[in-house]
DNA sequence: CAGAAACTGTACTTGCGGTACGGTTTTGAC
DNA sequence: GTCAAAACCGTACCGCAAGTACAGTTTCTG
């Protein structure tokens, strides 16, 4: 890794703390490349404005994202065979997870650009599209896995479900930002998971 | 109504739009005063700086918010005695106003708030943190009633499952946006509305 | 050692939030 | 109709942040 490289990542991770802090409009470059120990001059070699700055933030959060689930879902397929029983394992340990993050989770990018949308070019916004897609996909194809096993009593459509997921997470992001109170995170992904639950292991109506 | 007033409900309402469509860092006090047909210094007339109008935004997107939700909750009530059936049919209705607005929901401004943080002084903060409590007391309440008549069959946490609804109500507005699709929001609250009918009407187990 | 990569420094442009302040029109109460 | 307050307009200005331009300098690497 050339020293080029190094910096840049300093710069994503000083920039990403800032804007999820702040929002993106409210995060100058002044006060990043302070921090970051470097001149103007030095962040425009790196990155030609600050759209390409947001760009390659969001890539670094959406790998990052992606990989802390993947651990977690395959963890959740260790512990047990039955699908069912690995989502449920896989939620709680995210519930436990999102709760030990010191000041709470930090927030969610995608969402930080979705509202301040004309801020970004088009690149921008389909990148984040696609990683909500591909979010959406992932949990879609667990529940497909699940509803194979356990046929859900009332006629439920997996894709709303899968989508329901991370609506939940963003949601409880956003109210626990706003009322200050980082645990809400966690008992909405236990409370998603009680509706999980009972939509798959619920007796059927006689 | 004096003409000010008028004056500075036009304001609010450009301002809101603008807000919503590009978030508030983005939206610029020229661009308002322009498509409000008149000059700076009549902006400043009426408000001291943006954070005043982030104040009055907010104050007026809670206030119209509050009667759609009297008015959907209520007309629920009416159609049905049963506190479960009336929430249930007040779900359906907000589902179908949700879907019915041509450009889809215009966003959350307390997400929108939210994502900008730094952005606001105190009191903007603790309006919101304010309105967001107001709303998860309401469906405390309206759940309260349902229990007392439906007693939910898992032990599920009333004051988390009032939360769901706002939770998923801005994720599904946060998905809308992102996916440019706002049947994501009537999709979500439907979805919502099965896991409460599971949760108070599901049979016990055995 | 050479050349490429990784910067620094200075100077400038643009746009926005906000201030200052004097002047002008509009409105509503008497 | 009068008169003061309310509701503006115009102009000029400040500071900050994004971004450009470009020449020069250091630091790594083959």
């Amino acid at each position: 890794m050339g020293k080029g490289e190094a910096t840049r990542e300093r710069i994503l991770e000083i920039a990403e703390a800032a804007v999820l802090a702040k929002g993106f409009g409210a995060t100058s470059i002044d006060e990043v490349i302070a921090e970051a120990g470097l001149t103007k001059s030095g962040f425009f070699y790196h990155f030609k404005d600050k759209n390409a700055l947001a760009r390659e933030m969001l890539r670094r959060y959406v790998k990052t994202n992606d990989q802390l689930f993947d651990d977690i879902f395959a963890r959740g397929r260790q512990l047990s065979d039955d699908p069912l029983q690995a989502f449920l394992i896989s939620l709680k340990l995210l519930a436990e997870v999102m709760a030990d993050l010191p000041n709470g989770h930090p927030g969610c990018l995608i969402a930080s650009v979705c509202y301040q949308e004309r801020l970004f070019d088009r690149e921008v916004r389909e990148l984040t599209a696609q990683s909500v897609r591909d979010w959406n996909a992932r949990f879609r194809h667990i529940l497909d896995g699940i509803a194979a096993v356990h046929p859900p009593r009332e006629p439920i459509d997996l894709d709303d479900l899968a989508d329901m997921m991370s609506c939940i997470v963003d949601g409880a992001i956003i109210m626990s930002k706003t009322l200050n109170d980082p645990s809400r995170l966690e008992r909405q992904i236990l409370i998603f998971r009680s509706c999980v639950k009972l939509i798959f292991s619920a007796p059927s109506l006689s």
